[in-house]
DNA sequence: CCAAGATAATTATTGGACATAACTGTTATG
DNA sequence: CATAACAGTTATGTCCAATAATTATCTTGG
């Protein structure tokens, strides 16, 4: 352990209890992740919500906000805007629902199908390059973990 | 692969494009573990950041604001208000440097010291609760994946 | 059929996290 | 000693997400 007891002026910060936590690891971690998607994804003019948005409607064409919403984690409410700024660019519709006048049905214009596309590509160079220098394995055990601690943050305590 | 052309008013919302991307599961069981951990640290009257923030202060005895703000990844100015929510509790105290009147030494009182110890017993059982089910050679490859993205994340493109 | 309640989307408001710029006092430098 | 650099602070604005309230539609029980 390497630890000073008064560093009043000295130079590094250690942070050896928290990197104890995998939270603060991963925290860390996505930080330096995120910033790099953002900017992967800035020259479409998606975000990643946005992009996150968009795939979950072209792979669920025709799907409600209410559900997208439930399926991203965020109110109702909140997904407004996110679709609003789909459609604003004509990357989606609010088509009408057969059966039900209060629901939307979201559809992917063929401009959103495109863009979502291009994006996707930039995404996938930005996620081998992320995993860049892991074998096979680590990324096998980086998938199950999240996963598992995905499940365990949700429900079961 | 198990996908619906479309699912005007079915059931379940697919995300199969996303799950292939590290970033999106990773943000996923982010926000589950943070769920928990936000509610493992509230009966302590801290928050996430302020926890953080006095785990470095312990670590770290006297550090000065500018130089735990970098350590925190956040700005100085709004290290502020976290530094202020810690003195109001009278969990820390803003010192004098003997050679630069500019700067605070940040240092833990008994009372900081005390909380932070207790949360930290709750922290870790939340840890371990979140990783509980994981097998030592998994928990070895998250640390390794997640210490592997940090740094891809950041600078080496 | 109609009244009452539930549901879907929306709007408006709020709080938290973070960034930028400007300001005060202190230190360092030519 | 004048000027620049620096530490902390203040003020302000933005972004994101949560909450509550509103409107329109659907459902259900009488």
């Amino acid at each position: 352990m390497t630890k000073p007891a008064d560093d009043t002026k000295s130079d590094p910060v250690y942070d050896t209890r928290l990197r104890g936590f995998v939270g603060y690891n991963m925290k860390r971690a996505f930080n330096a992740l995120q910033a790099d998607l953002v900017r992967t994804l800035e020259p479409f003019g998606l975000r990643m919500i946005t992009y996150s948005a968009l795939a979950l409607i072209v792979e669920n064409s025709g799907v409600r906000p209410s559900r997208l919403a439930e399926a991203l984690s965020l109110k109702r409410a909140n997904l407004v805007v996110i679709v609003d700024e789909l459609e604003e660019r004509e990357w989606v519709t609010r088509g009408v629902v057969a059966d039900d006048r209060r629901a939307y049905a979201l559809q992917c214009t063929l401009a959103g199908r495109k863009v979502f596309d291009e994006a996707s590509t930039a995404v996938r160079r930005h996620d081998a390059r992320m995993l860049q220098g892991l074998r096979d394995v680590e990324k096998a055990a980086l998938r199950k973990a999240l996963s598992h601690l995905e499940a365990r943050g949700k429900g079961l305590g």
